[in-house]
DNA sequence: TCTGGGGTCCTAGGACCC
DNA sequence: TCTGGGGTCCTAGGACCC
């Protein structure tokens, strides 16, 4: 295969920095994004230690992690460590208008674009690399730079936010290499730089190592990811079965062929929710029913929107105690209708003890299909 | 006052059919 | 009576990611 120029782009700390353009006066505060919505509009913003009941951090701004919050934190926690905080509420509407603004500014440069959620994107920069190189004597890695500058000064010229980059031959080391110089980072890793650049990282940094594999990998004395392209590849297999374990060895050595995905259809559609104070199956049953009813409505819903019906429906349960479990049953003729939905998750229901108080109750639709051409549907 | 909401992919076992 | 494969579909759970 002929070598690739794949970018990595990251908006920077993205949902804080999109308030910070409404709210200018909080540049340079500690802020946070998460909870519900508690404040009344035009109301004073919040200090974190204001707040009370369930949530985490989705986004914290620079300031704050200094504190050591970061996303995925549990709001009365941080607190706890950042008391003065500010924290506003998730406005996704918001955030999904500044995503569509800065994706188009990349694509009117470089259309090669794979969507990975609201915030970040990989690029294939390939053919720009090979047509603008081709004339002159230029680097092609000096040329791949130029274009991911361009880039970056195109995102801040249509959003005013910054965002970092990173540019490689593949996807798994722009990723990496897109977090190394955060915010506001360009950083270009070549094949020869692996072992220098990306060997000395802790093996959690890269995408596909979670937190379990992280601590599996541990036990066997692997730390790095230099320790990990070490490692025998048939030890891995044998620890970590047949697929994850060759990947590791791969991905260790920063090898990765996958390629940029421009489009490609949903396979499940879901809509959950955590209770603001655990419900009791028995007790609140009326209220249990009724969410259970609406959640259905609106995963009814967002398919017909977009354009879809599904034939396996899914019921997702957590109990107080985090305990998390899902029953689903596939219908013989797919639907996007609430009360079909509403009948097959109420079976799903029937199938799961309910002994105990319930945190989170969500329905979930997959085995989809397309039932109108995707132009037409409203994102 | 621990732990949101929306996804994808993989594995493994059982049913069922040939 | 016991014993085969292979293949597909369905279900449940879990790891991981943004």
């Amino acid at each position: 295969m002929q070598p690739r120029f794949i970018a990595h782009l990251d908006m920077d700390a993205f949902y804080a920095s999109v308030e910070l353009l409404r709210y200018p006066q909080l540049r340079g505060k500690p802020v946070v994004i998460g909870g519900r919505r508690h404040a009344a509009p035009g109301a004073a913003i919040p200090a974190l230690r204001e707040y009370s009941g369930r949530g985490v951090i989705t986004t914290a701004t620079y300031e704050a992690r200094a504190f050591g919050l970061h996303s995925g934190m549990g709001l009365m926690q941080a607190a706890k460590l950042a008391p003065n905080a500010l924290l506003l509420p998730a406005d996704f509407d918001e955030y999904r208008r500044y995503s569509r603004m800065f994706k188009d500014a990349v694509r009117a440069l470089a259309p090669q674009v794979e969507d990975r959620g609201i915030d970040e994107i990989y690029i294939d920069l390939t053919e720009l690399v090979r047509s603008g190189a081709a004339g002159g004597t230029l680097d092609p890695w000096t040329s791949a730079r130029d274009v991911a500058d361009a880039i970056q000064r195109a995102v801040h010229d249509a959003t005013g936010l910054t965002c970092s980059i990173g540019v490689t031959p593949n996807k798994l080391l722009s990723k990496l290499a897109s977090e190394l110089q955060k915010p506001g980072g360009l950083t270009v890793l070549r094949e020869a730089d692996v072992p220098a650049r990306v060997w000395p990282l802790p093996a959690r940094k890269l995408n596909g190592i979670g937190p379990k594999a992280a601590a599996r990998l541990e036990t066997l004395g692997i730390r790095t990811l230099g320790d990990l392209a070490r490692a025998d590849p048939l030890s891995l297999i044998e620890r970590f079965g047949r697929s994850y374990g060759a990947w590791l060895h791969q991905a260790a050595h920063g090898r990765d062929e996958r390629p940029v995905i421009t489009w490609s259809e949903p396979k499940s559609l879901s809509r959950e929710t955590t209770f603001e104070d655990d419900l009791h199956p028995v007790r609140d049953r009326e209220q249990l029913s009724r969410i259970f009813t609406s959640l259905c409505a609106r995963v009814a819903d967002d398919l017909q929107r977009k354009g879809y019906v599904g034939r396996t429906i899914g019921l997702k349960l957590r109990y107080d105690n985090f305990k998390t479990l899902t029953r689903d049953r596939t219908l013989d003729e797919p639907t996007a209708d609430a009360g079909a939905i509403r009948r097959a998750a109420g079976e799903c229901l029937k199938r799961v003890p309910l002994d105990r108080r319930i945190r989170l109750l969500g329905v979930r639709v997959g085995m989809l299909r397309r039932v109108i051409a995707p132009q037409l549907f409203i994102e």
